[in-house]
RNA sequence: GCCGCGGUGGCGAAACAGGUAUACGCGCAGGACUUAAAAUCCUGUAACCGUCAAUCCGGUUGUGUGGGUUCGAUUCCCACCCGCGGCACCA
């Protein structure tokens, strides 16, 4: 074998990727494997024609982890996909002008085209597309599922509308309060959706937090979006009306002073409180007339409160007072009861009444009698006051607000005024949207059974395609209720005709899940894989699209739309569950799960809750999906997040092209920490390139007759055993920019000591180089060592003389290498360095012989001579310090 | 407003347990090789001050600002300033 005098990666890295592939490198055997680690990266949503070097870079971060853990002995399964259904990939078309289905198809082809070249070890044999009729038809199984337990349901609520592109948008396309494509202001509209009962959940998604090893930022941010707020639930009769009010109070100390009572305007209630009464008029215009605000200005906060009294009072028993109550715009209808009593120690509150007129009683205090009187004449709002003396209820007179808190609960409680209870920021998850690019909610409603699911038997409700009027048009309904051969069909319980729903699944809800599917894809196939059933899956997606837009046949126009059963897809593992049982048991949950930290609360806590539901269900045995997840830091270009709109968008390929995507990976993998991200720079990528050509003529270098194989011991193999300990810790912990560091370090030791270099110098650093550059090091590791024994790859199918060093193992230390003969100690006088002596390693750790030592440096005596020594502090092996 | 993260050379960044601050790299400067260039290799590179000068030598300051604890602080504590990200009328 040979190898070019100069670094060419042109010449091996494709050739490589071929041939991995082809043997299987990657592909681990699902039903035997002994360690299985399931590595797992976020699957990339196409809102692009490609892969620009933001993504590439947490690619490569968890590629690297996944070949360490290879290499470390484990079966690693790093599959890969696209969550190419939904509302990105569609706008991304709609920009584009192209049909979704088609697009994904070039998508799909360019993005695994650059995957490929990115030298990542996916295994290709399992790859998932959220379009593929044969994926969503499962994605429709689990609403279904969801239907029948009670967990989906629905609800007329407000929507995200933007006027400007006629669509509903989901709730993370609103960036303050706009579009985040037209920037124009985002409107709510009532709307009738489908909603997953999420907040079931509420308690179990918080307290199962405590048990995941989760970057803490992203637990911190899933508990204040559960945002559990624990308080009484107190209730009351409105006076003269059979009316009775739950309001929450998350404050309880001070419900002695409560005064009035606010409605919020869309509460159903206000209007049986007015009617037929001198406030119906008014208070149901207000009523239109905030509304109408909200409307328009859905996530401005309203900095002016308004309100109308009602003409109702509240019968508050514990003061035995009439609370008014007012209708008001600040008070929040889906959040707690939508009715809250309002008391001086509430900053709002007191504004409102303040503006209204409204009474209002102190009952806490401070210390200082100057500051209480302010309190008295009711000058400022007395609030969240830890040292806040109260002075009502008179059981309670004297006591602390911080401490009260439990006491004041019981007593609530014992008075039969309410109960300890708590509320949860966290809403329902809206399923609806009204698009195209989506997998049909599952649903048939029929004028006698009312809504019925898809059978399970008829799934999937396949997306029609020959849809020439696929743009959203923001009328409230999917463009899929124009299609009459879609919406008309028969009710599945009583035969009669129904219509479908023509809403579709939200993306969040593919992606929800398809950690589960991995696993078991082609699973019954995959023993007697060959090469051209292979590249037939890695084509699936023309399949796919085929069935998506079938050829005109002969017999008629129009039959593209039609259903088509389900006997026509791909064949999955289980007929009754997506994913195989035994296999899933084998690899799930998710080994390490990496991805970007802005799906903190969504994607990641939509996953936590399927994976309940399905574990209540029976069909999994575990509830937390990523028991480890990573998030890695985000690549900016010119010191922005990468956009077309700002048109920094950094592509990989031409970098691979020029220097390989070996340098691409390891260049940026050094940049910075891998859960910081860095700001890509091109001025550094030919430092990369110029150390791993470094590399490459070192190993050749290693050939030449004269390099010893192996040996024993010299200044080079402590280093060496130095280097595999630190490389190894910093991969343990992600630690990517150090790893490089310290291989730099050992780089820059080899060329220094050349005379002593050894083969197995070499083989070591290619062995701690190739998570970063799995090319170069299999061209070189093919070329210095030639293994005799025939090895297994890919059960079955390796036939050739060859053992990828991405399996060999990873190089292990020894401790005892580590230790040197002498220690470097260094000496301060005062806390100031001094002087650095060596000595000899036994003396090093004795504190009189060490102190005799730097007693005779002349640095030493310049500053301690004449001056009496009052202590001198020691650590062994490291510091002496003198003070005078 | 609340929550989280961060602030270290010209730049990206190290310092894992309070113990040599600036590892590793980029950039820059100088040199070697070459007819020349590229490539490669070598050397230097926090600031300021001292000696005629100096690659050597000696000193002072220095990890956003101001305090504190300590023999010793980038690291721990208190207060503040600045930047980034998330949430935001949640009673």
């Amino acid at each position: 074998m040979k190898v070019s005098s100069k670094l060419k990666p042109s010449e091996f890295e494709e050739k490589w990727q071929q041939e991995w592939e082809k043997r299987g490198v990657y592909q681990p055997d699902m039903k035997s494997a002994k360690k299985p680690y399931y590595n797992l990266m976020m699957f990339p949503y196409p809102s692009a024609e490609g892969l620009h070097v933001g993504n590439m870079y947490a690619f490569t971060g968890a590629d690297i982890n996944g070949r360490y853990k290879r290499m470390k002995g484990f079966d690693v399964f790093e599959p890969i996909g696209l969550d190419g259904f939904g509302i990105h990939s569609e706008n991304y078309a709609i920009k584009i002008g192209k049909h979704p289905a088609q697009q994904a198809k070039i998508s799909q082809k360019n993005f695994y085209r650059q995957l490929r070249a990115s030298g990542n070890g996916f295994a290709w044999r399992n790859t998932l597309e959220t379009y593929d009729p044969a994926y969503y038809k499962w994605t429709q199984w689990i609403f279904t599922q969801m239907f029948k337990r009670g967990l989906a349901y629905r609800k007329k609520s407000p929507v995200n509308f933007c006027p400007s592109c006629k669509t509903v948008l989901s709730d993370e396309q609103v960036i303050d309060g706009s579009c985040e494509r037209c920037k124009s202001l985002v409107e709510k509209r009532e709307m009738e959706q489908w909603y997953f009962k999420i907040t079931n959940y509420a308690n179990r998604l918080l307290g199962n937090l405590d048990k995941l090893a989760w970057a803490n930022k992203v637990k911190i941010g899933q508990r204040n979006w559960i945002g559990k707020s624990e308080g009484a639930m107190l209730k009351f009769k409105v006076k003269d009306m059979d009316i009775y009010f739950e309001m929450f109070d998350s404050v309880p100390q001070t419900f002695m002073a409560q005064t009035f009572t606010v409605i919020a305007p869309e509460h159903q209630a206000v209007y049986d409180l007015v009617k037929g009464t001198e406030y119906e008029k008014p208070v149901m215009e207000f009523v239109g007339k905030i509304k109408k605000k909200k409307a328009a200005q859905k996530f401005d906060i309203e900095k002016e409160t308004e309100g109308i009294f009602t003409g109702r009072y509240i019968e508050y028993t514990p003061s035995k007072k009439l609370l008014p109550i007012w209708v008001a715009s600040f008070v929040i209808a889906d959040y707690g009861t939508g009715v809250v009593n309002c008391s001086v120690h509430d900053q709002r509150d007191f504004i409102f009444a303040k503006k209204y007129g409204l009474p209002l009683h102190p009952v806490m205090f401070p210390d200082d009698p100057k500051e209480a009187e302010k309190i008295r004449k009711l000058e400022y709002c007395y609030h969240h006051a830890p040292e806040g003396i109260l002075t009502e209820p008179v059981v309670f007179k004297g006591r602390r607000w911080e401490e009260v808190r439990e006491d004041i609960l019981s007593y609530i409680e014992k008075n039969g005024w309410g109960k300890r209870t708590a509320q949860y920021h966290l809403r329902d998850w809206c399923i609806s949207r009204q698009r195209y690019w989506g997998a049909p909610i599952p649903m048939i409603e029929c004028p006698d059974c009312g809504w019925v699911p898809v059978p399970e038997k008829d799934l999937p409700v396949l997306l029609p395609a020959d849809v020439a009027d696929w743009k959203p048009e923001g009328t409230g309904k999917g463009p899929l209720a124009k299609i009459e051969s879609f919406v008309n069909t028969k009710c599945p319980e009583c035969g009669r005709p129904a219509r479908r729903e023509t809403d579709v699944c939200d993306t969040f809800l593919d992606s929800s899940w398809y950690h589960m599917r991995y696993p078991s894809i082609g699973l019954s196939s995959i023993s007697n894989f060959s090469d051209t059933q292979h590249l037939s899956k890695a084509d699936s997606i023309r399949g796919a699209i085929n069935t998506a837009f079938p050829k005109q046949s002969s017999s008629g126009r129009g039959r593209s739309s039609k259903l088509i059963s389900s006997d026509n897809l791909p064949p999955t593992t289980n007929d009754q569950l997506p994913w195989d049982p035994e296999i899933t048991k084998k690899w799930l949950p998710v080994t390490q799960y990496i991805g970007g930290a802005e799906h903190t609360v969504l994607h990641l806590l939509y996953a936590r809750f399927v994976a309940m539901v399905f574990k209540d269900l029976g069909m999994i045995g575990f509830e937390e999906p990523y028991t480890r997840f990573y998030a890695h830091g985000l690549i900016i270009a010119e010191g922005a997040k990468m956009s077309k709109s700002r048109g920094n968008v950094i592509v990989p390929d031409e970098y691979i092209r020029k220097y390989g995507a070996d340098t691409l990976r390891t260049y940026l993998m050094f940049l910075g920490p891998f859960s910081h991200g860095g700001d890509f720079r091109d001025t550094g990528i030919a430092g990369m390139y110029r150390f791993l050509s470094r590399i490459w003529r070192l190993a050749q270098e290693a050939q030449n007759s004269n390099v010893k194989t192996q040996i024993l011991d010299n200044s080079l193999l402590r280093v060496m055993h130095k280097t595999v300990k630190e490389v190894t810790e910093d991969m343990e912990n992600f630690r990517y920019n150090t790893a490089i560091a310290h291989i730099m370090e050992y780089v820059n030791a080899l060329t220094e000591n050349k005379e002593q270099m050894a083969k197995n110098n070499i083989e070591v650093l290619l062995l701690l180089l190739a998570p970063f550059a799995p090319h170069m090091t299999e061209e070189l590791w093919q070329y210095l060592t030639h293994d005799p024994q025939p090895t297994c790859l890919a059960g079955r199918r390796a036939t050739h003389n060859y053992k990828s060093i991405h399996h060999q193992p990873w190089p292990s230390y020894d401790p005892a290498m580590l230790v040197e003969d002498a220690v470097t100690i260094v000496v301060q006088v005062n806390g100031k360095v001094r002087d650095i002596i060596s000595v000899k390693r036994e003396a090093g750790s004795v504190k009189e012989d060490v102190e005799a030592e730097a007693k005779k440096s002349d640095k030493v005596q310049k500053y301690i001579a004449g001056k009496i020594i009052r202590k001198a502090i020691f650590v062994p092996g490291k510091l002496l310090n003198f003070v005078v």
